[in-house]
DNA sequence: ACTGGCGGGACGTCCCGTTGAT
DNA sequence: ATCAACGGGACGTCCCGCCAGT
C-alpha cells in the first residue's frame, strides 16, 4: 500500500479510532489487546502503529477527542444537552472515559501527558456560560461559578459511571428536572422563592 | 503442617486484604502485580494464594465489603453522611470502586460472580429508607423512590469519580445543600413551597 | 519447585551461564532469543529470569566472570601462560568477549553498568606485575609500563578476534617468541643470536 | 519511471553505503533498524531496498570494501602504515570489522556468502610482500611468512578491537617500533643498543 | 526511481498460579 | 501455613521487506 491521500489517511486514521475505542469499551485498557485491536479494526500491528506510536497515545487521543467534544457540547447548549447525550448515546465511549480516569489518577507520567494535549480553553468557555447564566439569573448566584461547575461535573461523571457499569441508567428528563430545581436562580418563579437572603457557603 | 487460631486467620487475611486495597487503588486491576501485592502485604504468593484462589478473588471480597459497608451508611445515616463520607476519606478505595465497575461492566464472567456475592437485603434498606423520608414529607415524593435513589446514586458515583479521578473535590456542604435542594419535600419550608401542583413526571 | 539448598542454587545458577554462554558464543547477542537460551538451558523463562533480572544481566555476568579469569591469569602466570589459554581454549567464550566489546563501545547504559561492575583492583595487579618484570629486567624498561600493557593487550585481543572469527589461530609459541622478543629487557640476552641454528617452530 | 545516469548512481550508492556505515557503527548490525539507515541516509526504505536486496547485502558490501582496503594499505606500503591507518582513523569502520567478523564465525551462510565476495589475489599480494622484505633481511626468516603474517594480523585486529571498544588506544609509534623489534631480521642492527640511555616515551 | 503504508513474525519481559519443600 | 522456584502463555513493541502507487 502506497503513499495515500490526505482523505484516505484521514479515513483510516478514523477507522483505528473506531476499532481501538470499542475495544477499550469492551475489554477496558488493559484488556485491550493488541490483538483485539488488530481484530476490531480490520488492520494490522503495522497498520496501526503506523499511525499511533503506542496503544497509549491512540487512548490518550480517543480521550482528547471526547473531552472536547463535551466540553464543547455544554459550552454551546448547556447542561440539559449534555446530560442528554449521556443517557441517550451508545455507553461505550462511556467506558473509555472511566478508564481514562483511573489512569489519570494512578499514572503520574500519563497525567502529565494529557496536561499537554488537553484543550484549557473550552474549560474556559465552560466557565463563562455558567456565569452568564447565573447573571441572567438563571442559575443561583448564592455560590459561586465554581461549585456549580463542580456540582454539575459530579452529576454528569455519575452518570457516566452508571451507564458505564451497565446500571438501568436513570431517565435524563428527571436527571435535568433534579439538577434545574437544585441550581435555578431566584429570578425565576418556581420552586424556592422566599429566601432571597440565603448566605454563601 | 501448622493450623493457626481464628483470631490469628482473620487477622492475616485482614493484613492481605489491606494490602491488596493499597496495591488495587494505587495501581489498578492490572497494575497490581502478585509481587507488589507480596511486598504490600509483607507475605509471599504462597500466604496469598492459601487464602484467596486467585487475584480476582481478591479483588471481589475488597469490592463486596466497600458496598456493603456504603450501602449501610446510606440505609441507617442518610444521603448526608455518606456525602461527608465519600468526599472526606482517604481516596483509594474510591479507586478499587472504579475499577470494580469497570470491570463489572467489562466482564461478563465478573458480573455473575458479583451478583451471587452481593447483599441484597441492603438495597432494600436503602429503599425503605427512602421511602420512609417521601411519606414524612422530607423528600419529595412527585417523584418515585427509584428515580430520586437513582439520582442520589448518580451524585454519589459523581463524587466518587471526581475523587478517584483526584480532581479537586466540590466542597461537601455545597454537594449536600444543592442536593437537598433537588429532593427536598413539599413539607418542609425553605426554596420552594408554592407551587405543589407540578406535575409527576 | 520450591525453595533450594544454596548448593542446588548454585547449580543451577552455573547452568544457567552456561548454556547462555553457548548461546551468545553461537548466534551472538541479539541471535540469543531467549527461547534458544530455554533449549540451550533446558530451563523455562520463570527459571531464568527468576535468577537473572534480564537477558542483559546474563550477559554482563558472564563477561564479568571471564574478565576476571583472565586478568587474573595474566597477574598470577604472566603472560605466556594467557596466550596459551587464548589460543586453546574452546572459543566459544570468546566470541561472548567481542560481543561484549561492541557493546561496550556502542551502548553507553551498558559501559555504566560495567564500570560498576568490573574489578579494577585486578588492573592494579597486573600492572604491578608488569612493573616487576622491568625491575628485574626481563621486559624493557625503556616503555612505559602503561606502554608495554597496552601492546600486550592488543596482542590478546588480537588473538581473541582471530580465533572469535574461527580463523586458524596462530601457534601459540610463535606469538609467545615473537612478543617475547619485542618487549625482553636488556638484562638478558636477547633473541638467540648466538646459535643462529635455532630450530623453526 | 526515471533512470538516472552512471554517475548519478553511483552517487546515490555511496550515499547509501555511507549513512549505512554509520549506522552500523553506531548502533551494530541488529541496532541498525532500517528506520534508522533511512534517517542518515536521507532516503526511503525503497530507495535502498532499491540498490540492496537487503540490509546484510549493504553490510557486506561495506566489509568487502574495508577488507580491500586495508589489505591494499599493507601490500602497497606496508604494515607500519597500517597501524598508523588503523590507530588514527575515524573509528567508525572498525566497529563494523568487528561487527563483521562476528557474523562471520556465527553465521553459516554469511560466511559462505562472504568467500564468494573477498578478493583472494590481495591476499597473495601481502604474502609477496612479506617474502620479499624476508628475503631483503629486513624481517627475521626464522619464521614462516605464513607465522609472521598471521602474528601481524593479530596485532592489526587487536588494534581494531582496543579502538573499537573504545579503549584509550595505544600509541602507533610504540606498537610500530614493538612490532618491528619482534620481526625485525638479522642483516639490521637490533633495537637500539647503542643507546642503553634511549630516553622513555 | 522512489515513497511509505502495511503485514505479520519475533522478540524481551512480565505475570499468574502451581507445586514441592520446609 | 508459608515459601519461592518455576512453567509457560500473553503482552506491547519493533522491525524487515514487499509492493501499490506516484
Amino acid at each position: 500500500v502506497p503513499k495515500i491521500s490526505d482523505t484516505d489517511k484521514q479515513e483510516r486514521i478514523e477507522r483505528i479510532l473506531d476499532g481501538a475505542r470499542r475495544c477499550f469499551a469492551r475489554y477496558g485498557y488493559e484488556g485491550a489487546t493488541v490483538a483485539r485491536l488488530e481484530e476490531e479494526t480490520g488492520l494490522s500491528r503495522g497498520a496501526i502503529f503506523n499511525w499511533f506510536s503506542s496503544k497509549e497515545e491512540l487512548f490518550v487521543e480517543l480521550a482528547r477527542r471526547d473531552n472536547e467534544r463535551l466540553l464543547a457540547l455544554f459550552a454551546e447548549q448547556g447542561f440539559r444537552a449534555l446530560v442528554r447525550t449521556l443517557v441517550e448515546e451508545d455507553p461505550d465511549w462511556l467506558a473509555v472515559y472511566l478508564e481514562f480516569g483511573r489512569r489519570l489518577r494512578s499514572d503520574e507520567a500519563f497525567r502529565t501527558r494529557w496536561k499537554e494535549r488537553a484543550a484549557p480553553d473550552l474549560r474556559d468557555r465552560v466557565r463563562t456560560r455558567i456565569e452568564g447564566e447565573q447573571a441572567a439569573g438563571a442559575i443561583r448566584d448564592d455560590l459561586t461559578e465554581q461549585e456549580i461547575g463542580r456540582f454539575l461535573g459530579v452529576v454528569l461523571d455519575g452518570l457516566v459511571v452508571q451507564r458505564g457499569m451497565g446500571f438501568e441508567p436513570p431517565d435524563a428528563e428527571v436527571v435535568v428536572r433534579l439538577v434545574e430545581d437544585a441550581i435555578r436562580g431566584q429570578g425565576r418563579a418556581r420552586r424556592g422563592t422566599r429566601d432571597g437572603t440565603r448566605a454563601r457557603a
